[in-house]
DNA sequence: CATGAATGAGGATTCATTCAT
DNA sequence: AATGAATGAATCCTCATTCAT
């Protein structure tokens, strides 16, 4: 115990995730953080800088090992657009199950908002930004706003573990947002509509 | 200066509603609040049980307006589901454009607090997921789990509001979403699928 | 209900009467002394000049009273001295009696001490004071320290009213208090002593 | 400046005492408190709960310091009880002229606030009524309600010390409740009273 | 006279941060 | 490195008092 230990670090990490995303911030005190992570108070000040600095890290680092994860499987599969998405998708949910407390954390514009968290927050998004984008130049995916989609897609999982169902399984809320995604939410159409619109004969052929 | 009058509730609501959409809670002080409302800091507790409840009530008359509007356009306008999921995706909107310092408080999981709160904020999803079974008991809607995308459709406006692009109207998100849940983002489709039904086979191809 | 009802000053009197002594001095709101006695917070100064009136009105004229009943009844009583005590103890105890509320009130020494206060204890104690030194001076009685013993009357009766067994009379208090004064507690006595005097050798000169 | 001083927890009782004993609650102020303590604000807190808590514990820990010194001096010295009775007054005046304040702090019948108050007082006086009762059970005392008694000892030292007539002395106090206590005030009788019981045929004069 | 909304000085309390051990 | 006692700036909140109606 002379070197910072890592474990502790991410014992306050971990402790400091869960109550900042069940209360909101100025409720969260550093006393309850070490109390809970089982260290004195003035340890926190060993590993990180102050209050903000610990809330920041704290999904700064979360961020950062979601963004590394997907890049280097993006990377890896180059394939059609679609299934792409799906891994995005997959993936986030995954995280989100394996972290739901850090996950949470994801709401946006938020509290203390330091540029570091806009910025690797901006970087989540432009990955997925990044893939619908791909899609739609290569024809693949229709999207007129994929900078607003991306966002949406963030969201969308939050929400969705936040507020699901009792029971609804993680690959099924995946499943769902894919389904929404997939083909949108309208079944009959009241009329045909033009040529030039997209999705034009989808519903009416497919 | 008698009874306690209903222009200076609002007008405190009106003013603390900005402060609180602009900076953290913990960052909003009282005293700012009733010098900017032009009041006694003491007059806050005429109206207000103090800063929690102030901060609570904020967001629950806000939301119990926009309740009341829908259920009551919603009432009116019995028609097929599609236009009636489309009014409401509208007036979200158009609601968070004439408040956007409220609408951008209605952030979802934070905040325990107040069960007034969850409460209304389950109404308002409630009234959506309304429209959303609606449709899809007529047929007219596709939705294996209305109950989460009544969620999206919440929280989808928030973040657009947050980070639309810049120069995008209110008109354009809304339209965006609608787009989105009209028929989703796949264009070209892996293989044919059977005449009426899709969702069945996708999973495959992820 | 134009000139100042002094029904309604007596209402607030006993209200304020039952909070004073229930509670300490700072605990007691006008606020909630407005509401119990069913009269508006502003009515409390139309007939008080503000708390601290309040409060010392109250006592004052309760020992106005007590005081006028005791001199009127020992003026017309100007027979021996131990029937004349006995009377000052069973006059304070109806009192106490009666105005339970008012009596805890005489508690020496507490909180907002008005001089008219002070003046009007001191006048209640050099009451009873007096008839001690009368029977003193008649040879009734024995008390090196009259003035000190009537305060001990005031508050024995006091102290006796609060904790009091459950169930024993107001005339058992008195006649208690009146057995100390008596003879005192002891019984036995370790040697006998001299005819008709005791106190004198006991402690041996002080 | 580790651990929680001892010596700092009885500076701050000590400074606190002097003024809650001098002014009404609500005029004592921790900033005050804490400047004449000659430390900060915050560090009241780390020794008490808040204001009513540090005035609780005040009169609290007094009470236990006189307890304790009664019982470990009554419990060695099991002698006949009228001394052990004069000891235990004696005992309490000299307690009240140690702690002048706090001994004035043990007025009773207030702030039913704190419950462990009532119950240490109640201890005390129970330790005096102990003594009582041994003394009625060997017939070495007569009094028929030492519950009553053991209230007036106490009260009655609290009241001599503020009323006490300029110059007089502890211990002149402390004798003057004895001589009552012992004998009584009654020299002269109505009529002869059988040699060894008193009290019986009183009641029919007053 | 009766009222209670309005007020703001005053004080209790919290809590991030420091620092001696 | 680890600790938690100490700190005081910053803020919420109370409540006696005023005054317009």
């Amino acid at each position: 115990m002379q070197r910072p230990s890592e474990a502790r670090r991410r014992e306050i990490t971990r402790v400091a995730a869960r109550l900042f995303a069940t209360q909101p911030f100025h409720a969260v005190t550093l006393e309850r953080i070490a109390a809970e992570a089982h260290i004195g108070k003035g340890t926190l000040y060993v590993y990180f800088d102050g209050k903000e600095d610990l809330y920041s890290s704290l999904i700064h680092e979360a961020l950062s090992e979601l963004c590394g994860e997907l890049e280097r499987e993006l990377g890896a599969f180059e394939g059609p657009s679609w299934p792409r998405l799906a891994l995005v998708v997959e993936r986030l949910a995954g995280f989100a199950e394996r972290f739901p407390h850090l996950f949470e954390l994801l709401r946006a514009g938020v509290e203390p908002s330091d540029p570091r968290l806009l910025e690797k927050r901006a970087e989540l998004v432009g990955l997925i930004e990044g893939v619908l984008r791909r899609g739609v130049r290569a024809g693949e995916l229709a999207d007129r706003h994929p900078e607003l989609t991306a966002q949406y897609v963030l969201t969308f999982l939050r929400v969705a573990f936040l507020y699901r169902p009792a029971g609804m399984s993680v690959r099924a809320i995946a499943t769902h947002l894919l389904d929404v995604l997939d083909a949108g939410l309208r079944r009959s159409r009241p009329r045909a509509r033009g040529a030039r619109r997209r999705r034009s004969t989808r519903r009416g052929t497919s």
